[in-house]
This record gives C-alpha cells, sequence and structure tokens, in this order.
RNA sequence: GGCCGGGUAGCUCAGUUGGUAGAGCAGCGGAUUGAAAAUCCGCGUGUCGUUGGUUCGAUUCCGACCCCGGCCA
C-alpha cells in the first residue's frame, strides 16, 4: 500500500480492484496477457502450480526468458521440484507479490488456471496446521495395511462431519483430514469453518473459456506435440537422472511429466506415453471449465471469436487505469 | 484362388447353450480448504460387417457376399 494508490473514501480499502484472466490449460491465457502487457504497466503473477517448480519448464508451458526479460512474471520457479507447494503457500506469496508490485506503482495481473489457488486467494483459506511429512508417512503405513476405507472409519470416529462429506474412497482427503486432526487435536471441519479472506481487495476475474470443445482438443494434442519437439522428453529424462525425485513428487505427478516419467522408467511405450499425457491434459481441461462453472462473478470470454482480446481488455480495464 | 481365424460402444476386447449385450480406456457431467496439472464420485442403445434363410423370435444357427489378419497356392 502506498500513497499513489486511490483509496475508497468510505473504507479506506484501497480501490483498484485486481485483475484476473483464468481458463482452463491452453486457452491462450498467456498470450492475452503479454498483449496486455504492451498496453498496460502489468507485472504478470503466476497462478500455476506447476509453473512454481523449478525444472519444470517445457511442459508447465512456462514463459522463457525472452518473455520474462519483456514481462516481469510472479512466483515461478519458487521451490525445487522435490518440495511440495501448496495452496496456502500461493496465498500468502500470491498476497506478497501483489503488494510489492503495487508498492511500485505498477499493477498485478493473476495469470493462471489452478483453481484452488485462485479460490483459495479470492475467497481466503483457513488457517491450517501445514502438511507433515512424518504424519503423512504413518497415515500411509497404516493404509496401506487397514486400505483407505478402514482409515476413513477411522476419521469418523474423529471428525464425523469431515468423514461424512469425504468419499471413502478419496485417499487424499482423508488423510489430510486425520493429519489435520492428528497435528492440532482439532477436527478439520471444525478448523475449516473460520476462513478469513487474506485481503480486503476486490477481483476481476475474467475466463477464457473455448466454446467449441472439440477445436480444443485437436490444439491441445498439437500442443503437446509441439513441447515434445521443444525437448520435454530430456527435461523429464533429466529430473529422473537426479535420483532423488519419484513418480510421488507432487511435481512428478504434473501431466505430461506423470506419463513420460512412467515411459522413462520403462514401464509403458513412448506412444503410449504420450496418448495417455494428452488425455490427460483434456481431463485437466475439463475440471478447470467445471470448477469456472461455479465459480460466481466470472465474466467469460471464448478465445475462439475475432472479439476475444477486446472482450478480455474491456472487462478487466477498470484494474489497470488509475480510476 | 483355397483353407483357417476375426469383424460387437470412439478404441481394445468379453459375452449371448436363440429371448436385441458389458468391461477397461477414451468421452461427458459433478465434487473440490496447505499434493489440486492432485484426489474422488456419477453417466454405457450400440443397424452386434452386409444380405438371404430357418424360427413365434437371430447379434447368436445355416447359406451367400464384403472387409481385415495368417497360412497354402
Amino acid at each position: 500500500m502506498n500513497a499513489r494508490e486511490p483509496r475508497n473514501p468510505v473504507s479506506g480499502a484501497a480501490a483498484r480492484p485486481i485483475a484476473v484472466l483464468t481458463g482452463p490449460t491452453g486457452s491462450g491465457k498467456s498470450d492475452v496477457a503479454l498483449r496486455l502487457a504492451r498496453e498496460f504497466p502489468i507485472e504478470i503473477v503466476s497462478v500455476d502450480s506447476a509453473q512454481v517448480y523449478r525444472g519444470l519448464d517445457i511442459g508447465s508451458a512456462k514463459p522463457d526468458a525472452a518473455t520474462r526479460a519483456a514481462v516481469r512474471h510472479h512466483l515461478l520457479d519458487l521451490v525445487d521440484a522435490g518440495a511440495v507447494y501448496s495452496a496456502g503457500l500461493f496465498v500468502r506469496d500470491a498476497a506478497q507479490a501483489i503488494a510489492d508490485i503495487e508498492s511500485r506503482g505498477r499493477v498485478p495481473l493473476l495469470v493462471g488456471g489452478t483453481m484452488l489457488y485462485l479460490k483459495a486467494l479470492i475467497g481466503g483459506i483457513a488457517t491450517l496446521p501445514q502438511a507433515s511429512e512424518s504424519i503423512r508417512a504413518d497415515i500411509d503405513a497404516d493404509a496401506q495395511r487397514l486400505g483407505w476405507p478402514a482409515m476413513h472409519a477411522r476419521l469418523a470416529a474423529v471428525d464425523t462431519a469431515a468423514a461424512g462429506r469425504i468419499h471413502p474412497h478419496d485417499s487424499q482427503r482423508i488423510q489430510r483430514a486425520l493429519e489435520v486432526h492428528a497435528a492440532s487435536g482439532r477436527p478439520i471441519s471444525e478448523l475449516q469453518t473460520a476462513t478469513a479472506p487474506p485481503t480486503g481487495r476486490e477481483f476481476l476475474v475474467t475466463a477464457l473459456i473455448p466454446s467449441d470443445r472439440a477445436r480444443l482438443h485437436a490444439e491441445l494434442a498439437q500442443r503437446f506435440e509441439n513441447m515434445m519437439a521443444a525437448g520435454l522428453l530430456g527435461e523429464v529424462r533429466r529430473l529422473y537422472a537426479r535420483g532423488d525425485l519419484t513418480a510421488e513428487n507432487p511435481a512428478i505427478r504434473a501431466v505430461g511429466y506423470r506419463q513420460l516419467w512412467s515411459h522413462v522408467e520403462g514401464s509403458c511405450p513412448l506412444e503410449t506415453a504420450v496418448e495417455r499425457a494428452v488425455a490427460a491434459t483434456r481431463q485437466l481441461a475439463k475440471r478447470q471449465m467445471t470448477w469456472l462453472r461455479s465459480m460466481p462473478n466470472v465474466r467469460v470470454v471464448d478465445p475462439y471469436d475475432a472479439q476475444g482480446f477486446v472482450g478480455v481488455r474491456e472487462s478487466l480495464i477498470a484494474a489497470f487505469c488509475l480510476l
């Protein structure tokens, strides 16, 4: 916050809303953002759970050096590929990046398709204990022996509400709920009810949603082919050659990396891995669009419409101009 | 050209001792609070290759034809 920034005379809150450009993978968010940056004093804040990892470049569609030299990007290459990043860390880091950008008199533009991160930033996220490797390892060991339905029953004993919401097969959520209980002694369902917005800011959300699913699918296939041509397999081999990463690392579970990893391990032919990677990309895009349908106050723009860029510009311009 | 296999969902295939069929994958819809590009849930009508015949009834049995493999010429 600084003196140059316009403020709402009543609330004292910053009057300028924060621009967000989202949409499924391959919808052209980055290109549109770069174009906007030619016209406005924008710095891009990435909302992307894969681009935070160092070493995931081609497959995460991370902007290259030239692009980053032209427009400043934030929240890229934050952690090692063996680390675990999270929605909680994102909320903290994004708030910091936004404050930093504005303190220099520039304008943040949030660009990305990790909808949980976006939701957490806009709507706030509960204060919960961080992930604990040792607790997770304990839970995994028990689950290995007893199966996840048994772990679900164990959760039901300490947190009926959470168990009711979580499916007995949903290993990840059962584990998290048990982890939170073990770390805090409190049920996660109780802790999650307190959700404080991290910023007092208004967000102007515009989503690029392709009107033609078949065309999107064709473009996603082409995009993956381009990534392969750009050396994605070599990138995965390099990660594999480190020797300390496994298919369990969040970074290696990312679309494209996971499938090529299984090929590099020798468990499937390259052609199959590529097919699976492209399918996984389609599925990711579908899940992103599902999120967007239920997200309130989202302006939808069709990237296949010739007037798409104008539409995005129009709907975000209030965030780019000083009153 | 002859013989032997196959032709069933978008793909790979199962099955029906004759009562019009079901898995996996893909696809579609949904959930989503520190792994989220993750994790999980729901959704299965398709001239059963074509065409005659037998039959109350054929995807199933019989004949012919077409297509794809393989072997023999």
